[in-house]
DNA sequence: TGCATAAACGAACGTTCGTTATATTATGTG
DNA sequence: CACATAATATAACGAACGTTCGTTTATGCA
């Protein structure tokens, strides 16, 4: 019982290292059981298809994506605090790479949208589910007076969104040294221009 | 003489499309070859390698950019507006989906972010080169008085990056309707923060 | 220790992959 | 029209794909 939900452990694992680089289609099974020192068939057991073994692998990156980004930021006292904390440790998981491979979550939304399945369905549900959370905690941060009423939460949802994409391509793919620095850069700049003006310090122009 | 280029065109046409929902790795020469009732083999010819024929139809969507984004978006008095043409443009671009299929070049952004190779490197060449074309644009803008002298062009390019790659997501993958209207609005505010204050409204709080 | 069951294996299935020869058909030029 | 060459096709290659099957090895409980 316990040896055989073991493996399965280990071959998820390894197929989320793989998926992060190949994409999830092009992780294969063959690779996959090779790099394990595992037969084919054994592996293939454990999910029955091919699809079952991609959406085992999705599931267990959203899992780790609530572990690491939606818990962590929940414990931050509502309002503001919590909205950043949420926004940070997204940035921070999505900086992660080598070990896990990259933001799989990422990656699959460019990869899966424009086919059908229930690999994008699993995938839409997530990605909605974690925007939705945010949303959330932006109106939050609004009703306790830390943002500005005239801020929309998915406007800022979204300008979030962009922020840690952009971030990616930077990171991964032009390969921007400074590509860390300027996404946290551009999120404290996203949240300042929400934030209520405490000080109204005057605008400077020129 | 003219007709080998003839069917290379049809092929690098339909190849676009195809990619354009499967990827460029997903892009097979089969079901190309298929889609076009040419033979396996034949169609091979064209291009030597199945690197070339991905080659080909990037640089082919690279060219297609040129056309339909960068030139137009240079005709635009330099300076803001043809920032925010190119802007427009590329956003126009990024929407278009269906006959040719979305924007090849940012999901290939994505896919072969982790995947050394000429296909990569082309990749990278294309993409820094336009990015560079608006931070130079941006640059301008400010030169110019049309933009405060303290916005950061990579800054600013990389939100409007955000922007684009955002509205993707949101529209292929969330299906969200609204997905073309927030985008706008998203880059209408971004060029709004931007711009010098010529009548300094004042600023309001909550 | 015995025994049912779970877990992994090896081999093979039919397809499809990219690629390579070799042949056939179009094309354009002298 | 003849002929060189360009364009496409046919056939086959070895490798890898996802999947199935029957068998063997390991595990945990009586």
């Amino acid at each position: 019982m316990t040896k055989g939900a073991d493996t399965r452990d280990r071959i998820i694992r390894e197929a989320e290292s793989l998926a992060g680089s190949l994409g999830l289609d092009g992780l294969t099974i063959g690779v996959l059981a090779g790099a394990l020192d595992l037969s084919k068939s054994g592996l293939f057991a454990h999910f029955g298809s091919r699809e079952g073994l991609q959406l085992a692998v999705l599931q267990r990156a959203a899992d780790r994506f609530d572990t690491d980004v939606l818990f962590p930021g929940l414990r931050a006292k509502s309002g503001e605090s919590r909205l950043r904390a949420l926004c940070d440790q997204w940035l921070a998981w999505e900086r992660t790479r080598g070990a896990h491979g990259g933001d799989l979550l990422a990656a699959a939304a460019f990869e899966l949208d424009d086919r059908p399945g229930l690999v994008r369905d699993y995938l839409v549900h997530v990605q909605q589910r974690w925007l939705a959370t945010l949303v959330t905690a932006c109106t939050i941060a609004i009703e306790h007076g830390h943002f500005r009423v005239d801020v929309d939460p998915d406007v800022f949802v979204r300008e979030a969104l962009g922020i840690v994409l952009a971030h990616r391509v930077a990171r991964r793919l032009l390969g921007d040294a400074l590509a860390d620095a300027r996404a946290d850069a551009a999120l404290e700049a996203l949240f300042a221009r929400a934030r209520a003006a405490a000080k109204p310090k005057k605008k400077r122009a020129a």
